[in-house]
DNA sequence: CGCCCCTTTGAACCTGATCAAACTGGGTGG
DNA sequence: CCACCCAGTTTGATCAGGTTCAAAGGGGCG
């Protein structure tokens, strides 16, 4: 029931627990989501030289890895923890534009315009491999599968906000918040977790704004997946106690538009 | 009243007019669209390389320049004319993720799992050139800035759609109909057309998809605003009356989620 | 214990969807 | 040349999903 909430809270990882050591550098070999941040086939040497480049990094619960505006330096890949990214537009309106989990990588916006276009913040302790991004520069031209996997992480970026164009353009609560739960499951069953129990990082308000929904709305339907017996939620802690069931719900197709 | 219109209608390029001639190679120093999908920088050897290796491609209206599914090799720089893409869920929701226009690169969305994510449409009778990816791999690591600018050119591409994300997860009705305007506006002017008098190469339905309205509210918002004198209209033909009027509207905060 | 934040639940309201019908302009065939 | 058709669009009337406003219910922490 709890198997894949302890993410944060082993003993080594907790923030107040842990020994105030030099960080520097990051091992990418240790990091159990290389792999994800890095491709798969890397040899020994090249992956050295990420290694030297690269800062491994802290970031408490709350706080802002980097801010909208701010001058673009560096790319971070996720070791440990959760994030949110947001935009904010002129006028204050909030989105959130995504949630990212280990083995991700944060800050891609900021490459177009020498300027992050966006929030990032963590869910929760977490820990970052920095990287600089005109040395990662330095390095592609050395090492070519490590710039095709950029490539392909770039790729998968848009192709995941198109998705997301989707979701809010075409779905009804219901079907977005099903997704919403169907793909939090299949990115923890990619990293070896439980896929129908696990815990949400994030609270209801930013659920609802990632989805396009009040926080009202996002309760409602936690209560009645949970009264349909679709889900069992307390607080954060969920679980899926009927995945094809969401499945069927996430496809239904709308009268539409 | 009709300068930005003209577009596709020049003798040169009307599709029934044009002479058949072998259109290889494609010269980027005789586009006009060059500076933006090739970095401005470029010295005549390099520009020599790229020219090499792409191929100018007709696409007539409605004719579909890759499919969703499809295996990706090639990525598309648009030299004449208007695409939109769309993507398609399983169960038939579709979304249109994007209206293209001259000097941007459709089928960034393929590199990522080596198919393409989404169907792209030729809105009117167009040109591109094809580029085939592995090839312009190849060329990267002998033109670094052609690299940058090709990082610069995905990042704007999750900006964005980041900020599509924000539209359509937090504004109402007006303000997305208000910034779609605007959008077109902006990007018309960047290439040197009239920022306030342009043809909408798309239908109300396409619009409506987009910003995930229904073709009725598409309707009776172009009404509103041309009551209002913010805009005129005529079938497709739009002029812009009151254009920080329309910035108002647009960013009018929502008493929001 | 009591405060505060987050969450849940209820009731009324409103924006935009849905359903329906009329209108437009362009193309076709008689 | 006109009647007709058809797709795209506009406009009107009704409906409903989700928001808004309001209040109550935890749970954690000082």
């Amino acid at each position: 029931m709890m198997q894949a909430v302890q993410f944060t809270s082993s003993p080594v990882t907790r923030f107040h627990e842990a020994p105030v050591l030099p960080l520097r550098p990051s091992r990418c070999s240790g990091c159990s989501m290389r792999g994800l941040c890095v491709p798969s086939g890397l040899d020994d040497s090249a992956m050295q030289r990420l290694d030297r480049i690269m800062t491994r990094r802290r970031v408490a619960r709350g706080e802002v890895l980097f801010r909208m505006g701010e001058s673009f330096t560096n790319l971070y890949a996720i070791r440990l923890g959760h994030f949110k990214t947001h935009q904010v537009s002129s006028e204050g309106m909030e989105q959130i534009t995504g949630f990212q989990m280990a083995g991700e990588l944060l800050g891609m916006d900021g490459i177009g315009a020498d300027r992050h276009n966006c929030f990032a913040v963590a869910l929760e302790d977490s820990e970052v491999c920095e990287i600089p991004f005109d040395q990662l520069e330095e390095l592609f031209a050395e090492i070519p599968t490590l710039l095709r996997h950029f490539h392909r992480t770039m790729s998968q970026e848009i192709t995941r906000e198109q998705s997301n164009m989707l979701l809010l353009g075409n779905m009804h609560a219901e079907q977005r918040f099903a997704s919403f739960l169907l793909n939090l499951s299949a990115l923890y069953k990619a990293r070896g977790y439980s896929s129908t129990s696990f815990q949400l990082r994030m609270s209801r308000e930013d659920i609802g704004n990632y989805l396009g929904l009040t926080i009202e709305s996002v309760s409602r339907l936690l209560s009645k997946f949970k009264k349909l017996e679709w889900i069992n939620v307390d607080k954060r802690e969920i679980q899926i106690s009927d995945l094809p069931q969401l499945k069927l719900v996430a496809m239904q197709p709308t009268t539409s538009h």
